[in-house]
Parts: structure tokens; C-alpha cells; sequence
DNA sequence: CTGAAAAGCAATCAATACAGTTGCAGTTTA
DNA sequence: TAAACTGCAACTGTATTGATTGCTTTTCAG
């Protein structure tokens, strides 16, 4: 399963950290949308999670917007990847049905366990990173590559 | 999407490290596939990349049947993930089309360094656990159960 | 106070990846 | 030589999720 969530929330969150660097005011769905290339629509959908969770604050009516809910050095790409994703575990299991021997009778639970561990390492390396480390990096790419 | 093929693979290859411990036949994709709850064709193709890289020995004809190509302590989880899943990457960046600001220009670079890293952390978790590990696990997790 | 501009939300459509099936050709051995 | 396998290609079905449409509600500028 091809899923961009996570690369569309990350890129949304990127685009509010750069706008409150600036001071400027908070970004409608239809300027993120333009930037995202997608629907505003679709640009609301994907705040939902992020709202919730404080990392991003929209404001309704004439003059709303999106901004970031705290500053960007004090959000974790974890955080926006817990919220892109949801509860959706990294790999899912087979369907289990009646096991037929002894090993298979507790695949599922080894393989959850397996499943837990390798999410605790993905939320690890993301977790060293802030949005602001983003931000900064993207910058450096972009410049680095203005010089040639 | 809810890719299982991680689990099925896992669980295929567990049935071939038990059997290999028994010093039992090959087993056919019919004797998989009903362990399974799959069909004998599927299980064929889930076991051509195992096949490929080594971790599974198909011998064709009357007698025939799948084993394992390499003793069970010396096979990684992280080697069966990689073939099961190929060279699917882990997070799918969101389709780039043109890009509308200095910072979006590099966004894919940054986020196919984002999925690298991570791809790594869960391929080190799953690299330090054999195959071998997992029969040992599931017979303990086996025992442990039957003492209630 | 009123209209414009925004978010919020529900229903729905559409693309696609993947699970699963069928059928047959090739191979080996009892 | 026939049975019991694997190998392989083509196909179908379906669930997920990306994306759109069309509303209602909220807020503020003028």
C-alpha cells in the first residue's frame, strides 16, 4: 500500500513552520492546497488529526487559516507521523484464523510483538528530528544546490 | 493499505524451519497453503523471492516441496522482510509534480532521506532476530500458555 | 448588518494495489 | 508412464484511500 499520508502531512507542516518564521498570516486551505498541488477539501481532511493533537490550530471564518499550534523546534516528525497515520500499525498481520499446530498458535502474538518493536525504532528516528531541523535542512539543500 | 505479506512470509518460512529441525520432507505448497488457510498457487508466489535470494530451496517433480536454503540461525527477519516486500519503500513520497516554492523543491530529497533512515531502524530491529529466535519464541510463548 | 471568505463535514466517486483464483505447461520420481 | 509436484501467466475481485462535490457554519471587513 502506497501511502503518502505521512509525505503530505510532513509537507503541510513544513509550509506552516515557514510561514510562522515569517510572521505572516495563517495559511487557508486553498494556499496550501495551491502548494500541495490538492483540493482545499483535501487540505482540511489532512489538518483533522493534526489539530486534534495541537500541532497545528485552525481558525474559522473570514481572515482563518492554519498555523502551527507550537513552535517548530518543540514538534517531532514522530508526532506529525503518529497523527498522518493514525493507529494503523506498520505491517499487518495475516488473518488469523483457527491455527492448525502448536508454532502457529501464537504467530500472531510474535508477530505483533515484532510489529511493536520495529514502530518503537521507526518513532525513534524520527524523533530526533524537529520540524525546525526540517525547515533548516531544506534550506541547506536549497542552497546548496543554488551554488552550481 | 494493509500489507500482510511481511506475516505470510514470516509464518511460511517459520513452518520451513520447523520442518527443517525435524529432519521431515520438503514441504509441498499444498501442505503450506492448507497451514496457511491460502491458496497452494499463492504460496508458490510468495515463495519465489525467498527462493531468489537463497532463504528457501524449491526442488520440482513427484517428491517435491519447499525447505529451507540455509541453516535457521544464520536467516534474519530482515532478510525475509526485504524479499517480502521488495524494494517497496517503507513510506511513499506524495506524487511531485512541480514544485511552487524554494522550500517544496527539495522536499523529496529530504523526505527519501527521512524514509531511508527509518528503513534502516527497521531493518536493524529485524536484523538482530534469526529464524531460528522465532521457533525458539513461539515455543516458549507455546509452553508458557499450556502451564494455565 | 450584510456579504465575502474561510473552516467543517458528510456523502460519494474513482483509481489502484494487492489478495486470491484458474489453468496449463514443465519436471521428476515411484 | 502416470501421479504429484513446481512454475508461470492471465485474470478477477475487492478493499483502501485518494480525491471531489456540495453543502452548513463561523467570522470578520466594510
Amino acid at each position: 500500500m502506497l501511502d503518502i499520508r505521512f509525505s503530505r502531512a510532513l509537507q503541510l507542516m513544513l509550509f506552516l513552520a515557514v510561514a510562522a518564521e515569517n510572521g505572516s498570516a495563517p495559511l487557508s486551505s486553498a494556499e496550501l492546497a495551491h502548494r500541495l498541488h490538492a483540493n482545499p477539501s483535501l487540505v482540511r481532511k489532512l489538518l483533522v488529526p493534526l489539530t486534534d493533537e495541537g500541532l497545528a490550530v485552525c481558525v474559522k471564518g473570514r481572515t482563518g487559516g492554519a498555523r502551527l499550534g507550537r513552535p517548530a523546534d518543540r514538534i517531532t516528525l514522530a508526532e506529525i507521523y503518529r497523527c498522518a497515520v493514525g493507529d494503523k500499525p506498520l505491517w499487518a498481520p495475516s488473518p488469523g484464523v483457527e491455527p492448525v499446530c502448536a508454532v502457529t498458535a501464537h504467530a500472531g502474538e510474535y508477530f505483533a510483538a515484532l510489529t511493536v518493536e520495529a514502530e518503537e525504532a521507526v518513532l525513534g528516528s524520527l524523533g530526533d528530528r524537529t520540524l525546525a531541523d526540517g525547515v533548516r535542512e531544506l534550506r541547506r539543500l536549497d542552497t546548496g544546490c543554488a551554488r552550481h
